[in-house]
Formats: structure tokens, C-alpha cells, sequence
RNA sequence: CGCGGGGUGGAGCAGCAUGGUAGCUCGUCGGGCUCAUAACCCGAAGGUCAUAGGUUCAAAUCCUAUCCCCGCAA
């Protein structure tokens, strides 16, 4: 029997959250996530989705604003004798001082194949990138970021018509056997550890929403293209049309490689919204205008003001 | 009380400041033209203008409240 503390914020984490409850070789004592905060429309404040988890199931939980300052963790740990704390996206970084605390030792699910996209976006960049697989990891916490040596992964296919939404839902069941996994090794005590080798090592920083902007004078249509999948659906790829910020969420490759003499440049007719890039042609098939729903690009172009009507 | 856009036949929009016949581009159905067509021509059906009150001789349009959708921000 493992005493475990387990620390997650976002819904990529429940799955996990699930197997951890109900793991039999699993003595759950605390669920440790970030505290409240005022968002979304409206600005309400909204409890983080592990949070809610525990409400619903009755796990006792703790929402930390520091977990590097927190007494009460420092305390619990103490007397609780913990074995293992697990880290899964839990956006705050750990001290030295926080990593010792677990007997066993202090966990973190990463959903890439370390040492490939270390950092905060991780599946983000490997649907940028053109990554044909990928897959999650489990590495021992060290202070330096996803640096740990790795002690189990699992790998999948990643196919090119995969989003961060679809390919997040797979790598979070993926993450709930892997852990699965990582505990039927910890009780065996047969934990392998693996170090990462330094010259894969590639990064993922966090998002910023300007890589979303899709630019028709730098982009290729290929790269347009895996942005679409990869910011979908947040913050969603966007364009400027007529002056309106207008979300894309569908693409449909038209060439990828027919190359330009002239300016790229939009077009917008035969009820088609296409982006002739620089190299290759896309055309957007799902757009969503500010203020409006989600709708096809021929909706949308029926609706523009100073369409031409040929 | 974070800021902002919007809800009009099945779809996307216009109309609203200056109240007075429900408009546009499509779709659907019927007919025509054609070797043929997502093209073209003729015709038709289809709308409690989000909801509830109010002002008025008269409200999609002005006033009040409510519901719903979305963008920014986080």
C-alpha cells in the first residue's frame, strides 16, 4: 500500500485522478491543486475540474496559492508519511525543498516522450511540428524542468488529422495506465530509472497567442495548416477579415505544395474561403467571426458585406 | 457588478439613430432549358422579427426586464 499525494489542476488530469482512487494498492491521502480563480466570461470564479472531482468523490483536497510556501502541506506530510507525491499539470513549479518531502520520491506525468518537449506546451508542439508519434512520460522530479530521469513511457501514433483537443482526451487515458503501471512497479519495488539523453532534448514553451495568428505572407499552407489542428480549440488559429478577428477552426488541404509567382492572397469565391500561401493552397472550411458562432466558410462568405456576387 | 458583439423563414446576413407592405445571397419544392450540370430561366412554400411587459392609431425598429449564443480578458 502506497500513501500518495497528488497535485493536477486541469481536466487532462481526472482520468489519472480516477485510477488513483481507485487503484487498490492506493492509500489517496491528499489532492493538491491551485486555487480559484475569477474566469472565463463573466469573470466568476470557477473551481479547478480536479477540485471539483474531489467534491463529487469526497477526496479530501487542499488549494494551494504557493505549494512552496505552504505550512499545511509541509505539516501533512509529516504526519502522514508519504510515499509518493505525483505532479501532473499542476502549474507551479516545485522547490528542492518540496521534492524531498515524499519517502519514495516526487513524480510527474509529462504527455510527451521525454527528452522531446520539455516545458508547458507539449502537445501543442509536437501537432506543430509534425510529430508522427507521440505518447507520455513518467520522470522522477528533479529542479530542473521535465529534466528527471524518465521511469516509464507509453507511446502512440500521431496522426496528421490530430488536435490538441482529440489528441489531449487520448494522452489523458494514456497517462491513467501508465500510472496504472507505475504503481504496480513502485509497490514490486522494481522502479527503473532511465536519463534523459541531452542532445534529443527539444522545447515547448507556453503558448502565446500570436502564434495563432495565421500569416498569409510568412506561413505555408503545411504550416497553417498544423497551427488549425494544433491551437484548436484554444486559443483557436485567427485571421484578420475585414478588420474582424475570425477564428479557424477546420482547414482543408487544397495543395500543399503549388508555389506562388505573385503576392499570396485570399480568395473568396465559388462559395470557398481559400488562402493561396506562399506555398500551397488551404482552404478554410470551419471559420467562427467574433461575436458569432461557428459556422462553414460558405455561410460566412454569404454573410460578407462586400462579397462578390459573380 | 471586468469589457464588448449578436439573437430576423432551413443557413448566412440587411433593415433599427428619422416607427407605417418582411428585403438580400443561398437552400428546399415544382416547372422550363440542356447530351449534361453544383450553370441558367420561371414559379411556389416557408417568418409569433429570442421571450415577457410597456409607449403608440401603428413596434423588427423606441423603453424596461429576462433567457440564450459568441469575442476579448483570465
Amino acid at each position: 500500500m502506497l500513501n500518495v499525494v497528488f497535485c493536477a489542476t486541469p481536466d487532462i488530469a481526472l482520468p489519472t485522478l480516477q485510477e488513483l482512487h481507485e487503484n487498490p494498492h492506493v492509500n489517496l491521502k491528499l489532492v493538491v491543486s491551485k486555487i480559484s480563480m475569477k474566469q472565463g466570461r463573466g469573470m466568476k470564479i470557477m473551481a479547478p475540474p480536479v477540485v471539483q472531482f474531489c467534491k463529487k468523490n469526497n477526496l479530501l483536497f487542499h488549494q494551494t496559492e504557493n505549494i512552496n510556501k505552504d505550512e499545511f502541506l509541509f505539516d501533512f506530510f509529516k504526519k502522514e508519511e508519504i510515499d509518493i507525491l505525483l505532479v501532473f499539470a499542476f502549474s507551479q513549479f516545485l522547490s528542492s525543498k518540496v521534492l524531498a518531502l515524499p519517502q519514495v520520491g516526487a513524480f510527474n506525468i509529462h504527455t510527451s516522450l521525454l527528452p522531446r518537449w520539455r516545458g508547458a506546451a507539449p502537445i501543442q508542439y509536437a501537432i506543430l511540428k509534425g510529430d508522427r508519434e507521440t505518447g507520455v512520460s513518467l520522470q522522477k522530479m528533479v529542479k530542473k524542468m521535465d529534466a528527471g530521469d524518465v521511469v516509464l513511457t507509453k507511446t502512440i501514433p500521431l496522426l496528421q488529422t490530430e488536435t490538441t483537443e482529440s489528441l489531449t482526451s487520448s494522452l489523458a487515458e494514456l497517462s491513467s495506465l501508465l500510472v496504472q503501471e507505475f504503481i504496480t512497479k513502485a509497490v514490486e519495488k522494481s522502479l527503473k530509472y532511465q536519463t534523459q539523453k541531452e542532445e534529443d532534448v527539444t522545447f515547448a514553451p507556453l503558448i502565446q497567442k500570436e502564434e495563432a495568428y495565421l500569416n498569409l505572407e510568412k506561413d505555408s499552407a503545411i504550416e497553417m495548416e498544423r497551427k488549425i489542428r494544433a491551437f484548436y480549440p484554444w486559443p483557436a488559429a485567427y485571421c484578420l477579415i475585414e478588420g474582424k478577428r475570425v477564428k479557424v477552426l477546420k482547414a482543408e488541404m487544397i495543395s500543399e505544395t503549388q508555389t506562388l509567382t505573385g503576392e499570396p492572397f485570399i480568395e473568396t469565391k465559388n462559395q470557398q474561403l481559400l488562402f493561396h500561401c506562399r506555398v500551397g493552397t488551404l482552404r478554410f472550411t470551419e471559420v467562427k467571426p467574433e461575436g458569432k458562432a461557428a459556422m462553414k466558410d460558405t455561410d460566412f462568405l454569404r454573410g460578407l458585406k462586400h462579397h462578390e456576387k459573380k
